[in-house]
RNA sequence: GGAGGGAUGGCCGAGUGGACGAUGGCGCCUGUCUUGAAAACAGGUGUGGGUUUGCGCCCACCGGGGGUUCGAAUCCCUCUCCCUCCGCCA
């Protein structure tokens, strides 16, 4: 949600993010009528509530029963009036909040300008692309000839994109999760295991609703759904919060699965574990002040990259282009690894700056230490890696000639001290 | 699933139609006193919105939404959440 008075003031800053965007930048000379409006209506309204109060009070003293009859007449057709301007008002503030709330974020200046992901710049590139004499193999061939994914049975049990893994594929996947969580614990983050379904008011504070509502899986006698991201529910967390300036910054990490209707991409990357409806991530998040969030991006962007790194998996660092950019995101950069077998570039980790926007739409505040107005609070969020993709890159970075996998030496000790995937394993 | 009881400011807790944005206590801040601290005493201490150069003024908010009324924390309806008991089930 952006801010009524940035877009009151500076609005050719909002029609200028929305170009960029390749959206239309038309709604924002509807969203200024409106914002008069309102404020018109509400001057109105608020003088005859005044006036009411006053003369209410007047009428308990009141000892003339006609002349008090008189007023009390009097004031219920004011009533009547007040009444009617509220619904107009209440109707101008609907059509409002409907617009400002469909407006994305607003780029940061360093964000490249482009059309799609196609755009998304390189920053870096860390570690050198694994050589193979041999043809390496996609996961999708290696794992059913390894027994660890199981394709046909996923879709036995719930349709396409959706498959099991089994023995030390299962391992290998609970392994990364539970090696991941502990890194980012001694990163500083505190962990949290937050309910995988959420209440509607969750979703649009994380700016999931009401723009993304085909996306999500949804219980249709109750308000609740599932979660896309572990980013919504830590979002929701502080929601309604004032915090202490001396809290912050607030720093969480949470496992959980996320669950993705992927309408917006239906028939694409359908092979394989890449994009699933339901797959697993541990995330990174961060409330912190205003002043303070492009430190904490480059520093949630340096403890996901430890992840990649100490896992000895070769990786790029992308900074998304407006083409690509997320509705709420001002600033976002994706981590990439490699795939030798699929033959792609995976985004396995995208981190973002949100700014004020979630903060907005969900009231997470703080209270300045020098006792001065309430301010919103920053948040950023950043895969701690996505696991399906990260196992990928896994299986197909470290595979060998014979068709076994090598465990990632971190992995071993939680792997029962296995150092590699076989066949019949 | 059945029966009943609740939800008030940072916390505790009053308030059943008009002077209540809300008594009181705790906590916190400031001042007086003190070498310092404590104690005591005095004052202050919510959020959002509108308006104003500013001081300020006004409006809304007592779990959410709706209603009755000239006027609602207070009465009515409804939803959500919490607690107690019974039943059922992991």
């Amino acid at each position: 949600m952006l801010d009524m008075r940035l877009i009151r003031e500076e609005p050719e800053r909002v029609r200028e993010a929305l170009v960029k965007r390749h959206m239309d930048p038309s709604p924002v000379d509807k969203i200024l009528t409106l914002d008069e409006q309102r404020r018109q209506l509400i001057q109105g309204v608020e003088e005859k509530r005044a006036e009411r109060n006053v003369v209410s009070k007047d009428i308990a003293k009141m000892k003339d029963q006609v002349e008090r009859q008189a007023k009390i007449d009097e004031m219920r057709q004011l009533g009547d009036n007040i009444d009617a301007i509220d619904a107009d008002l209440k109707a101008v503030e609907v059509e409002l909040n409907a617009l400002v709330s469909e407006l994305p974020n607003i780029p940061d200046p360093d964000v490249p300008v482009g059309v799609d992901d196609s755009d998304n710049v390189v920053v870096r590139t860390v570690g050198e692309l694994p050589e193979f004499d041999f043809e390496p193999k996609p996961h999708w061939d290696l794992g059913p000839e390894l027994g660890i994914i199981d394709f046909e049975r996923g879709v036995k049990l719930a349709g396409s994109r959706f498959y099991v893994l089994s023995g030390l594929g299962a391992r290998l996947q609970r392994a990364l999760i539970y090696w991941m969580v502990d890194l980012h614990v001694k990163q500083g983050y505190l962990e949290k295991y937050p309910p995988f379904m959420v209440r509607g008011e969750i979703l649009y504070g994380a700016g999931q609703l009401p723009k993304f509502e085909d996306n999500l899986y949804k219980d249709h006698e109750e308000d609740l759904w599932m979660i896309p991201t572990a980013e919504v529910p830590l979002t929701g967390l502080h929601m309604d919060e004032i915090l202490d300036e001396a809290q912050l910054p607030l720093r969480y990490t949470a496992y959980t699965a996320c669950f993705r209707r992927e309408k917006a991409s239906a028939g694409r990357d359908v092979r394989g574990i890449k994009r699933g409806f339901q797959f697993d991530k541990v995330e990174l998040y961060t409330f912190c002040r205003l002043e303070d969030s492009p430190a904490e991006h480059d520093r949630m962007v340096s403890d996901a990259e430890e992840t990649a790194a100490l896992l000895g998996l070769p990786y790029r660092m992308m900074l998304q282009s407006t083409g690509d950019l997320g509705f709420g995101s001002h600033k976002t950069y994706d981590i990439e690894m490699w795939a030798p077998g699929c033959k792609e570039w995976l985004e396995v980790s995208s981190i973002s700056n949100v700014g004020d926007f979630q903060a907005r739409r969900s009231g997470l505040r703080y209270r300045p230490t020098d006792g001065k107005n309430t301010q919103f609070v920053h948040t950023l969020n950043g895969s701690g890696l996505g696991l399906p993709r990260t196992l990928i890159a896994v299986l197909e970075n470290y595979q060998q000639a014979d068709g076994s996998i090598v465990i990632p030496e971190v992995l071993r000790p939680l792997m029962g001290g296995e150092t590699v995937i076989r066949a019949e394993g």
